[in-house]
This record gives C-alpha cells, sequence and structure tokens, in this order.
DNA sequence: CCATGTTGTTTGTTATAACAAACAACAAAA
DNA sequence: TTTTGTTGTTTGTTATAACAAACAACATGG
C-alpha cells in the first residue's frame, strides 16, 4: 500500500539551523577563525537564541567547532599537526571501509552509477565546474563507504571530513583541475568490483595521502594553513 | 614563573552535568533502554532544564546517546550487528594506534607506568575487585593510545568506547576473571616497546576482538545483547 | 465487550528576561 | 606618554513560562 497521506514531521528549529551550519561548514562558506555568537546567528536565522545554541552545542561537541575562550564557538583554523593528525585517522577509517566494501557483493544497480558518478565528474572538471564537482566527489566517496553496509563507520568518517571542510575549500583551485587523484578514484572503484581488498584500501589511502601531502604544502611558518592567493 | 595563583575557572553546568551522566554510562549505571526525560534529570541535578538539555544534546550528538521518538534521549541497547560494527571501527582505530605508538620513542617513566599498571591490573582481578579493575584496564587502553602523539585518534576511540559504555559493563562477572585479554595486553605493550608495529597492531585487534565475540554470544534471539542473569 | 472520543498529564521546544564575566573604549592620574 | 581605573557593551549561562505534540486513562456510545 502507498501512503496517500504525506507524513506529518515538523522538524525542530535547532535541526535546520544545524543542517545550515554543518552545509555551510563542509562548503567552507565561513573564514577559519572566525568566532561564531549566538545573538547574530540567531538573528540571521530570524529565531531565538534557543535553537542556534542547541545546534552549535552539537557541533562543538561533535568537534566540527572548536570552542574557545567563554565557550565561544570558532571555525577552525587547521594546523599543519592537525591535518596530519586528520589524515591518519582518515586512512585508518576509510581505507578499512573500502577494504569492507570490496569484500562484499553489490548489486548492479549501485555500481553502476559510480561509474557514472565518476564520468560526471571528470567532465565537471573540464568544465571547471569545481563546487559542483566537488559535491560529487563528496557523494563518490561516501557511496563507496556506504557500501562497506556500516553505518557506524560511514558517520565517523563524516565527521573527519566536517572537520577538514573549511580548509578543504583551499584544494580547490589548482589541486582538483589537475586531475590529481583521478587514477586512484577509478582504480579505488575498479578494484572494489573485482573484490580485491587490498588493492582498495591501498588506492583510497594513497588518494587521501597525497591530497594531504599537497594540502600540507599551503602551511605557513607558524604552520597555520592559509588559503592560496592566487 | 609560577603561577602563584591558582586560575579561576567556574565550569557551567551544563559541563557538569554532562560529565556525570557520561561517567555513569561508561561505568553501566543505566539499563539500557532507559528513557531520560529532562525535567527527572533536572530534578535529580538541582538545576533547571536548560543545563541538562545541553548536556544531553551533546551526548545525542556524540552519538553515546540514542534519539528516540520525540527526540528523546534513550540509553542505547546495541545488537549483534551493532556490535559487529562496533568493532570493526575499534579495530581499524585502535590497532592503528597501536601502531603509531609502537613506532614512536618513548621515555622510561611512561613505560614504567604502564607496566605497573599491568601488575595492578593483575592483582585486582586476583582480588576480585572488578569494578575498579575495569577503570584501570580503560587508562591502561588509552595510555597506549595517548602515545600514538594522536590526540584526535583518542578523541575519536573515546567516543566508540563510550557507545559501548552500557554493555560494557556485562562482560565485568564472567569474562575478566578468566584473565581473558591478559596475555593479549602484555604482549601488547612488550611489542610498543620493542618498535614492534605489526605486533602492537596485532595484539591490540586480537583482544578487541576476543571481547567482542564473547560478548555476542550474549545476544538473544532478536539480536539485543542481554545482561547474564548469572 | 469493543471502539471511539475526551481529557489530563507528560515531555520536548522555543522565547524571553535576568545575570555575570569578559572585552573595549575612554578618561584620569603619575 | 604610559598606566590605571571606570564604564558600557557584548556574549554565554541559567531559569522560567508558554506552547504543542504525544501518550494514557477514562468515559461514552455502539
Amino acid at each position: 500500500m502507498t501512503t496517500a497521506l504525506k507524513r506529518i514531521e515538523r522538524e525542530p528549529l535547532w535541526d535546520l539551523a544545524h543542517a545550515q551550519l554543518r552545509d555551510a561548514l563542509l562548503a567552507g562558506r565561513f573564514e577559519p577563525g572566525t568566532v561564531l555568537t549566538l545573538r547574530s546567528l540567531a538573528e540571521s536565522f530570524g529565531t531565538s537564541i534557543t535553537p542556534v545554541r542547541d545546534a552549535v552545542t552539537r557541533l562543538v561537541a561533535q568537534g566540527v567547532l572548536q570552542q574557545g575562550p567563554r565557550n565561544s564557538a570558532i571555525v577552525p583554523n587547521l594546523s599543519r599537526k592537525e591535518l596530519a593528525d586528520l589524515t591518519v585517522v582518515r586512512c585508518a577509517l576509510e581505507g578499512r571501509a573500502a577494504r569492507e566494501a570490496a569484500l562484499q557483493r553489490h548489486d548492479d544497480a549501485t555500481l553502476r552509477r559510480l561509474e557514472e558518478r565518476l564520468a560526471t565528474m571528470q567532465s565537471l572538471i573540464q568544465a571547471r565546474k569545481l563546487e559542483s564537482y566537488l559535491e560529487h566527489h563528496r557523494k563518490f566517496h561516501f557511496g563507496i563507504y556506504a557500501m562497506s553496509g556500516i553505518p557506524l563507520m560511514v558517520e565517523t568518517i563524516e565527521n573527519m571530513w566536517l572537520r577538514c571542510g573549511p580548509v578543504l575549500s583551499f584544494v580547490i583551485p589548482e589541486y582538483v583541475v589537475l586531475l590529481k587523484g583521478w587514477d586512484h578514484h577509478t582504480a579505488a572503484l575498479k578494484a572494489i568490483m573485482a573484490g580485491d581488498a587490498d588493492g582498495a584500501e591501498r588506492e583510497i589511502v594513497a588518494d587521501i595521502s597525497e591530497a594531504a601531502h599537497y594540502l600540507a604544502g599551503l602551511a605557513d611558518s607558524t604552520g597555520q594553513l592559509k588559503r592560496p592567493s592566487g
């Protein structure tokens, strides 16, 4: 039976605020180092401070926002060391997820969808549509991780991506255009389809490591990552 | 210069509530499946609902508490599948942490402290002081993970431990007394001291896997983990 | 006896106000 | 000029009240 009536769901305001902040962080729309004040956020959302307080509390608990002095929430500015740490954790997690994905059977529809997305990504790069490329790039990675069949894994990896969200936008202009990581993506997918667990893990780890190595080059003398001025 | 005066810091009420709930969860003082209502928690803490709301929001954001219908917070009851997922993630994370720990040099004081703790754990088992054994067991594991030099790793692993906190108490009566996992602990520490990365990872993974295998045997026909009646 | 409608209670959500700590600007004294 | 004290503003914290949805108990009608 099909539901004739649409399900009633009144999403709480703090949930909407949380999602909006989350997307803004992931897209790099907040300059690293910015302090987010409850009242200004409340004003921009058109609500009282109570819902935005819940949202910010949640973000801080997830480690997405750093808590500065006086429990203020600031969008994190990654140092070279923090980026290296993030890379180690991401490699362990995402490498393992790719391995688990390779160990399981998948229906053709799922695999074909990923192949199509890969093709889309290539054309988006050549068309220099960088912002929508990043969206597909993200969905490609998480499409693989979802194939592990471990929701907790996906959730944890998502948390790591959120943490490097603000600096992730730094990578757009130069790195992506050079098709860096392109071969790793195709090789990883091919390995998963072939059931090659070692290969899948190796390619994903290589993809992450190389991107991190590129990003590390953007650090200044103090170790802080900076957006390339070009 | 040494600070002559102690730093002034008035911890927020919701931080205290968060810590108390966190410890109670980790110690298994809440029966899995219990729904935590804001007003009852507020009454037991002697505060208004605002601080406890912040604390609960944080716990839910961390995945420590599950959110049931009507955004209510319930202490999670792990299924066999969720335990298996948790085990995969923990092995990837904690195995890698042990590996990183083995790759670095450590001062003798740190290593000796861990050896002493290991001895303490053994005597606590033989004296059947199970609850304080678990405390030392936890500190031993995290002592190793801290030696990786990666705070993010420690933080993420801590999150995973929190998630299996409620059922972790199930393991106390029988498993620990049998000295299961004892050899893995000593072997892991020895491997780290010898700089044997492969061995360190292997032993930690074995420790986690065997405990998980034991726990999985406690699942009922529906897949829910139950406290042994004995 | 069962189904249905009503009502009261419980519970999360949101807004608002009062509060305290921190910070910035400015003024006054050395 | 520099330092110090004051003041006003900003900002997170907490309590409280009003609100709405969900649930349970009970009553009512078939």
